[in-house]
DNA sequence: CCACACACGC
DNA sequence: GACGTACGTGTGTGGG
């Protein structure tokens, strides 16, 4: 016989949430409510045997009930975070576990098991429904019982229908009446006043129905109830339809969506070893995990030669071996394809020298899935060929899906999704000195997995992204950048040795007269460059006051030693030998080391898949920190020029692009109609916070406004502020305090984000980017409040970064379309940097706004300024 | 080899 | 009251 269990997912969370005390797993993660209720299911699974199985849950506020009484389960306390937070691993345990699970817009979970249990009963299953709700109790009959559950999470009751009529003396049908009778208070169901349980039943058994209680009303015995029921007839009935399960909803899954088959997958050890389920995971007889990937018969690599047609079906998963060495320069160590035909491992040189494979690898007809896509393009791209026709980039999916997990090893990412034959690269060649490429075919192998993975993965994680609503965000934007990063990062920065090792000379003479200036004030010759060193020379030796500690010992950072300023001249001299000391380690001779001796060019690695907030990164040399504020450094931007004769370098960036999305995201009145009159934001903010005219604003309070800017869009604290601005911690507070009342929109902004991400576990940008954040419940005020001014921040710079990656998108398309020979060259968080030939330049600039202020429109104009010279020191 | 302190950018 | 601005990369020091 066939046999549905049906779960109220809802009410087992519920009660074993309040059941367990609060656990967290490692991540400081509560677990307690995913632990009970895994409990609870192990247990049913165990001892039903179920056949078919589905947990029912509430689909969301108001359901078809509150139209006829709107204070239907008023009055209830809010689900406390800590349980709701759970409710996303519940689901993904269900999955996991290939359990069905189901909500139902307007309707609540008892609806849905009732409608499945009457169509499981007519279809002639039996049916066992778990639940602590007794309200279930009225769907008990012939083949349906209910197991509700007592105190604690372990020990239940199973009602049939004499069970029910032993406990309360009427049949499970009467429970609804009971209800309208005697009310419920937990959902606000009024019921009759006066008349409880005991009364309750006394009628029923008298009359049998509540309807037939009213008709036979003169048969009541006892003045006050009479009365009672009397003036609260409209009520009862009310009441008594309200407690009615409906069970003709409109489910929409079937009975056979519903077969359960017990199965251990591998994504379920992986989530109990996430949520720290170890006694469940030994409970359960878990099969051993592979331990040794090549064995797997599953999948043979073949190796060839040279390709046929036939084994390049679409789509193909491809890998483009390289170690984590600069892909510009780097070798490619073999390829590898899979597909529905094979897979297939081929040794570089015959894969260079395959025609049919370099074609296929042009071909955008042919589909291709890949894992980092801009490395295998660019390592393509140096060696003449071109990469097309990539439908799915893994790890831009990944990095979507879940920022804090990506940038991983495609091994990592597989073994997530229950891939497990793939090793780590770290594993598979060693790692650092011990790397090693491995003699043999044995590469074949591993490369064959990693194919064969990718392969797999793709419906997976589209899969993922569709439910994050993330295949837009994956198709339209961090696909194409990859393509537009690649051809920027190929085209390299023309970049002029001359003009650095000219200052390198220079700096080293300025750092060699200063550095004898340190030794003589100092009285000893030491190592500048070792803060151990100079803390006991400025602290020990000259006496002078030691503000802050490291861990280690005296802090001698920039900060300190400004507030030493004037209290000895050697102090001065320090701040300099490191200012220009970094100017001449980092960037002179850092970029001199890196300038590509063929081209003359830098050609730097932006990172698509690292930072938690969707912005870029750029390693090799990192172009994005390149010295502008002070002079001395700025100068270094000398050195980059334009790579053909009478072009100019071309800068646009966005004014204040993250407060203007913060203008957006909060809907801040006020915050909108400064931007929108054009106001410096910064004097707008001074005249809001100080209480002045535009006049009275002074370079101070501008100052102190930009700061409170500042730290707004980075979630601010007090502290944070009073440190940046030297002021007391209270003036701080007054300062944000005052600004938060200026800008209400925002206020609300800043609440509301913490609310929801402390709901739901994440927060997301304008397009959609995701980061979790499970430290947000964390009873740790530190971790808890860093993870507040995250929530804070994140939609704030992340929307920043969408708005200028759908810019170069656009631009890439928009550079093509007019034959503009001007290149994009570089991207530095809120600004392009471009190449352009003299007679583009004023093409170029009204294009390049004009792109850049309408990539995504917010409620705000969003302003872009440009300049250009003939070094990007003089593009200013 | 790694952690740390420091300094550069947005 | 705790802690303590966001996000990065690169260099040099110094301990294991």
């Amino acid at each position: 016989m066939k046999k549905l269990v049906l779960i109220d997912g809802n009410n087992v969370v519920y009660r074993a949430f309040f059941a367990l005390p609060l656990l967290s797993n490692s991540q400081g993660m509560y677990t307690n409510a995913v632990y009970g209720f895994t409990t609870m299911l192990l247990k049913a699974i165990e001892e039903e045997k179920p056949t078919h199985l589905l947990v029912a849950f509430d689909a969301g506020k108001t359901t078809f009930r509150h139209n006829t009484f709107k204070e239907y389960k008023g009055g209830r306390q809010k689900t406390p975070p800590e349980l709701s937070q759970q409710l996303p691993f519940v689901y993904q345990l269900l999955d996991a576990m290939g359990i069905k699970r189901y909500d139902l817009d307007n309707y609540e979970a008892d609806d849905i098991v009732g409608t499945l249990s009457k169509r499981a009963k007519d279809a002639g299953f039996s049916v066992s429904i778990i639940t602590g709700d007794k309200d279930y109790l009225q769907l008990v009959e012939d083949h349906v019982n209910v197991s509700l559950i007592k105190k604690g999470i372990s020990d239940t009751v199973v009602y049939d229908t004499e069970k029910v009529r032993e406990r309360y003396g009427i049949d499970p049908e009467g429970v609804i009446d009971l209800k309208g009778l005697m009310g419920d208070a937990s959902d606000n169901i009024p019921g009759v006043p006066g008349v409880g349980e005991k009364t309750a039943i006394k009628l029923l058994k008298q009359f049998g129905t509540v309807e037939r209680v009213y008709e036979q009303l003169d048969e009541v015995s006892g003045k006050k109830l009479k009365e009672s029921l009397e003036t609260n007839h409209d009520q009862a009935l009310m009441s008594k339809q309200i407690a009615t399960i409906d069970r003709d909803s409109p489910v929409l899954i079937t009975l056979d969506d519903c077969a359960y088959k017990n199965k251990v997958t591998p994504e379920l050890t992986e989530l109990f070893h996430e949520l720290g389920f170890q006694s469940l995971l030994e409970k359960m007889d878990l099969p051993e995990e592979e331990k040794s990937p090549t064995e797997n018969p599953s999948i043979e690599v073949m190796v060839v030669t040279h390709f046929s047609e036939d084994q390049l079906v679409s789509p193909s998963a491809l890998i483009v071996e390289m170690l984590d060495e600069n892909y510009h320069y780097g070798d490619i160590l073999g390829f590898a394809v899979a597909n529905k035909s094979g897979t297939y491992f081929i040794q570089t040189v015959n894969g260079l020298n395959d025609s049919l494979f370099c074609s296929w690898l042009a071909d955008r007809s042919k589909e291709k899935i890949v894992h980092n896509g801009k490395q295998a393009e660019v390592a393509l791209n140096w060696r003449g060929l071109k990469l097309n026709g990539v439908i799915f980039d893994v790890g831009l999916a990944s990095y979507l899906i879940d920022p804090a997990e990506a940038g991983q090893d495609l091994a990592s990412v597989a073994k997530k999704r229950g891939i497990t034959d793939v090793e780590t690269d770290d594993a598979f060649y060693g790692k650092g000195a011990k790397r090693v490429i491995p003699e043999g075919d044995g590469q074949a192998g591993h490369l064959g997995h990693k194919a064969a993975a990718l392969f797999a993965l793709k419906p997976i994680l589209a899969g993922e992204l569709k439910t994050n609503q993330q295949e837009q965000l994956l198709s339209d934007l961090e696909m194409p950048l990859s393509r537009v990063l690649a051809r920027m990062e190929f085209t390299g920065v023309q970049t002029s040795g001359e003009t650095l090792k000219a200052m390198g000379r220079e700096l080293d003479a300025t750092l060699e007269v200063i550095e004898k200036d340190i030794y003589e004030l100092a009285g000893v010759s030491f190592n500048i460059n070792s803060p151990k060193q100079l803390g006991e020379i400025l602290f020990e030796k000259l006496m002078l006051p030691a503000i802050k500690k490291t861990k280690t010992g005296y802090s001698t950072a920039a900060d300190v030693l400004e507030k030493l300023r004037g209290r000895h001249e050697i102090i001065d001299k320090i701040l300099d030998f490191r200012q220009l000391g970094k100017l001449k380690s980092t960037y002179v001779e850092g970029l001199l080391k890196v300038i590509n001796p063929k081209t003359g060019k830098v050609h730097t690695c932006y990172n698509q898949t690292l930072t938690q907030t969707g912005r870029l990164s750029s390693t090799d040399p990192n172009l994005q920190n390149i010295p502008i504020r002070l002079e001395e450094g700025r100068k270094i931007r000398k050195a980059f020029l334009p790579s053909e004769p009478g072009w100019q370098i071309f800068s646009a960036d966005y004014s204040q692009i993250e407060l203007r999305v913060l203008a957006h995201i909060a809907d801040d009145a006020h915050l909108k109609q400064a931007f929108i009159d054009g106001l410096d934001i910064h004097t707008k903010t001074a005249m809001d916070v100080f209480g002045v005219e535009k006049n009275g604003v002074t370079a101070l309070m501008r100052r102190h406004a930009k700061a409170v800017n500042f730290g707004i869009i980075y979630g601010i604290s007090d502290y944070g502020l009073s440190q940046n601005l030297g002021i007391t911690r209270k003036e701080a507070g007054r300062f944000i305090e005052k600004y938060l009342e200026s800008y209400p929109g925002v206020r609300h902004y800043m609440e509301d984000i913490v609310k929801k991400a402390k709901k739901s576990g994440f927060v997301t940008t304008l397009l959609n980017r995701r980061r979790y954040l499970p430290e947000i419940t964390s009873r740790n005020f530190n971790l808890r409040s860093f993870a507040e001014r995250t929530a804070m921040n994140t939609p704030i710079q992340g929307s920043a970064a969408d708005v200028i990656k759908k810019a170069m998108v656009i631009m890439d398309r928009r550079l093509a379309e007019e034959h503009l020979k001007s290149r994009m060259l570089l991207q530095v968080h809120d600004e392009l940097i471009f190449e352009v030939p003299e007679e583009e330049i004023e093409r170029m600039k009204v294009v390049v706004p004009e792109v850049m202020e309408h990539a995504i429109t917010l409620k705000v104009p969003l302003k872009v300024e440009c300049a250009y010279g003939p070094t990007w020191y003089d593009a200013k």
